[in-house]
DNA sequence: GTTCTAAGATTTTTT
DNA sequence: ATCTTAGAAC
């Protein structure tokens, strides 16, 4: 074996496939836990080291920043692990902290440096950072290269006014949250507001298009993007500018997605733009020096609320691939190792897979021993459950020594179920570490810093001006900034302009149009040292100038002494960001890397503390124990899916991807009795309790896990609707085109038929509703002849 | 123009 | 039960 390819031999079969690929398109079904970044690192590998691929063509999308951090990590090592061997003859672990440190700046400098690898957002803004000038939107309005991104509380707030103060419209009926998730779920489909109107042809529909519109205005006047643009510009750019498109086309030779999943519509066109340089749905087969290659799990897929679409990736074999019989194929590769955990947990969570009826046939393969049974915790209550944990957790603990507290896992459905077992923690001294929840970046007095900086380097981003206008309070009321407002509205400029105009400034009373100069004058000072200070020095100066410090410290309370530390945090991450990107240190920089960055990111390997996180936080993780509490029906899986087989599916997948974590021991629990909104509430056992197989549990009680699960009470008197059997349906039954009626969503039209024989699905589309998985047999659809 | 009080919503998950 | 928001009092 040569020296270039010596590292694969940590590889299966499979795995070996995967990295060799080298030109086409392969999808790789990588099942929890069988090395699928080992897969994407080595490739990424191999392709500069077998196949000379510069770098600078190599493109990898990732679903985190912690997952990018750690490829790019995982690379750096790999090489200089080579490097190490050429030159010193053994490994780089054992070669002094200074030779490994200059070995791997030295992989920094000449490879990692110039690999793509980030998060579709991170990216994205990264291109258009370069490019976006050259975009122009439907109504010829543009962007500079100094956009703000807006979070979701920016966009929020944002339709809520024009809901209520621009059209006057009941906030009841169009909870200004629902009627951002409308947008946000177009904009994930490409979809214009005028789309969207023609896709939901009713008075919501049309009220709904018309505040996406008027949303999307105010977006452009404050110069900046929402997190759904940052992908949908890329993709409207790539379509209007051919010499744009095919500068990224052939930048980007080799293409690689993980989590493909995941992926919504917006970002599949996105792929498909970059891969093909063309819109066009053909079969695209000019595969020379180039790839595309993907990486997922559909039983993984947790995000549909978000618009991610798993057929997809179901979808990948007919977009790019041969199309051939899984055993004939040459462009899918299927990972079913599972290295990481014991047989028994396997097996528990292949039997509750299986209970799904929409997946790519695949089943986790065990190559460890079988370990402990599962164990099943019934509880009186959430308090008792929380006990439970904790003395389970102080027990395994103590008793063994390789067992830190960080090698515990406590994951739950929804966030508001930590505070129960947080008290417990507290109450027996066990560290523990809350992951999500509120981000770092969240925290109001973060929001009021970057306000100030977003408002320095972007003049248009009126939200932000508006933010910090009066933050610390100088004397410019509501009475004076409503008049302001009104101004730029009637003038239609941005409210920066009308603060900068002596003779509007001098219309206001004295004390205020004192206040409104200087604050003024504040923001111009610091925006034109823009180019010529580093951005640590820009913060700390208007953190200063502002007054917004001495302003917490006057409080002198508890609390402004926490914001102080966190505004101290906030100016560390500055500095850690110029060290870490000494190409572009630019605050403009940091900005974006803030918005698009997550508690999740800063995540290190924990040693000292007990994680507590939700299911969907937990994904890519792994913990030698793990607790999997509250499964109760209603709670998880969730109330709002149990009308819904297809949300359900999805509840089901959360479960499985919660027991995949798991590596030696696992344990799931549940309470008869629950508080909720302030009063208690019986609960009963969760559906995916009674799919676990018992002969590999132990449990508390003996009547602690279900045999055949049975509704609940409300729905049992609601007489035999759960064994009243529907018509039997066989794929034979339905072709793509079909046209049916389904009770809640109206009419649709068959797009895609999954699985085979009398188990399957069937993915239709529906008006204004978008695309359903549903399963026939548990959904009845009238066929429209 | 600021501060206090009471009603009202909120709980699914997040780049 | 807790947090946010709107409106009234100061």
């Amino acid at each position: 074996m040569t020296q270039t390819t010596e590292f694969l031999a940590h590889l299966n079969p499979s795995q070996r496939q995967a990295v060799e690929h080298y030109c086409g398109p392969l999808l790789v079904v990588a099942g929890a836990g069988s090395g699928k970044t080992r897969a994407l690192t080595y490739r990424i590998a191999n392709l500069v080291l077998t196949h000379r691929v510069d770098p600078e063509n190599i493109l990898a999308v990732t679903f985190t920043n912690k997952a990018a951090r750690e490829m790019k990590e995982r690379i750096e090592k790999l090489f200089a692990d080579r490097e190490s061997h050429s030159q010193f003859g053994k490994p780089l672990d054992s070669l002094p902290p200074y030779d490994q440190t200059k070995l791997k700046s030295k992989v920094y400098k000449n490879i990692t440096k110039h690999l793509w690898i980030g998060t579709f957002h991170a990216l994205c803004s990264r291109i258009l950072r370069l490019d976006i000038e050259k975009f122009q939107d439907e109504k010829g309005r543009s962007w500079d290269r100094n956009f703000s991104i807006f979070d979701e509380s920016d966009a929020q707030s944002l339709v809520k006014d024009i809901v209520t103060n621009r059209l006057n419209l009941d906030d009841k009926k169009f909870d200004p949250r629902s009627v951002r998730f409308a947008i946000s779920n177009a904009k994930n489909q490409s979809w214009s507001p005028q789309d969207l109107e023609r896709e939901q042809q009713n008075y919501r529909g049309r009220v709904i298009a018309n505040v996406y519109s008027m949303y999307q205005d105010a977006l452009v006047a404050n110069n900046a993007l929402d997190f759904d643009d940052l992908i949908l510009m890329p993709v409207k750019l790539f379509r209007q500018n051919e010499q744009v498109r095919a500068y990224w086309h052939s930048r980007f030779r080799h293409v690689l997605v993980d989590e493909y999943q995941d992926t919504n519509r917006t970002q599949y066109d996105l792929i498909r733009l970059l891969v093909t340089n063309s819109d066009s749905t053909q079969t695209f087969d000019q595969w020379e020096y180039r790839s595309v290659f993907v990486v997922g799990d559909a039983d993984q897929s947790i995000y549909s609320f978000r618009a991610a679409d798993f057929t997809i990736l179901m979808g990948f074999q007919k977009d790019f691939g041969d199309q051939l019989p899984d055993d004939d194929t040459r462009t899918m590769v299927k990972l079913e190792e599972n290295y990481r955990s014991t047989e028994n947990i396997l097996a528990l969570a292949n039997h509750l897979i299986d209970n799904n009826t929409e997946r790519i046939d695949k089943v986790l393969k065990p190559t460890r021993g079988a370990g402990e049974a599962i164990f099943c915790y019934r509880a009186d209550d959430e308090n008792a459950e929380a006990e439970f944990v904790v003395q389970q957790i102080r027990v395994m603990e103590a008793k063994h020594p390789e067992l830190h507290w960080g090698k515990f896992a406590i994951l739950y459905r929804t966030n508001a179920q930590s505070r129960a077992i947080e008290e417990v923690l507290v109450k027996h001294d066990v560290p523990y570490k809350i992951v999500g929840g509120l981000r770092f970046y969240d925290r109001k007095e973060i929001k009021d810093v970057l306000g100030y900086l977003r408002a320095i380097a972007n003049p248009a981003d009126t939200v932000s001006l508006l933010r910090v206008i009066n933050t610390p309070r100088r004397g410019i009321g509501k009475a004076t900034i409503d008049s302001l407002v009104r101004a730029s509205q009637e003038l239609d400029v941005p409210l920066w302009e009308i603060l900068t105009d002596e003779t509007s400034v001098k219309t206001l009373s004295g004390r205020s149009s004192k206040g409104v100069l200087s604050f003024v004058q504040m923001l111009q000072k610091w925006r034109s040292q823009l180019d010529t200070l580093p951005a640590n020095q820009i913060v700390q100066g208007i953190m200063e100038d502002s007054g917004y410090m001495q302003d917490l410290k006057i409080q002198g309370t508890e609390e402004a002494e926490d914001r102080m530390q966190n505004v101290g945090e906030l100016y560390n991450a500055v500095l850690q960001f110029e060290e870490q990107n000494t190409d572009d240190p630019s605050l403009i920089g940091f900005l974006s890397s803030a918005s698009l960055s997550s508690d999740l990111d800063n995540l290190e390997e924990e040693v000292t503390r007990v994680s507590l996180m939700t299911l969907h936080s937990s994904k890519g993780l792994e913990f030698p124990v793990v607790f999997l509490v509250g499964l109760e029906q209603g709670l998880f899986p969730n109330f709002r899916s149990l009308e819904d087989p297809a949300a359900l599916e999805e509840e089901r997948r959360l479960c499985y991807v919660g027991i995949t974590r798991a590596q030696e021991r696992l344990f799931v629990s549940y309470a008869r009795e629950r508080r909720l909104y302030g009063n208690r509430e019986p609960a009963s056992p969760s559906l995916f309790l009674a799919e676990l197989p018992r002969e590999l549990m132990q449990s508390n009680v003996a009547t602690a896990i279900p045999t055949r699960w049975t509704k609940p009470s409300a729905a049992s008197s609601r007489g035999p609707s759960e064994t009243t059997s529907l018509p039997d349906t066989h794929e034979d039954d339905w072709t793509v085109g079909d046209r049916v009626v389904h009770k809640a969503f109206g009419s649709g039209q068959v797009t895609h038929i999954f699985g085979a024989g009398n188990k399957i699905c069937l993915a239709v589309k529906f008006a204004g509703m978008g695309q359903k998985i549903v399963d026939p047999k548990l959904t009845p659809l009238q066929r429209v002849e």
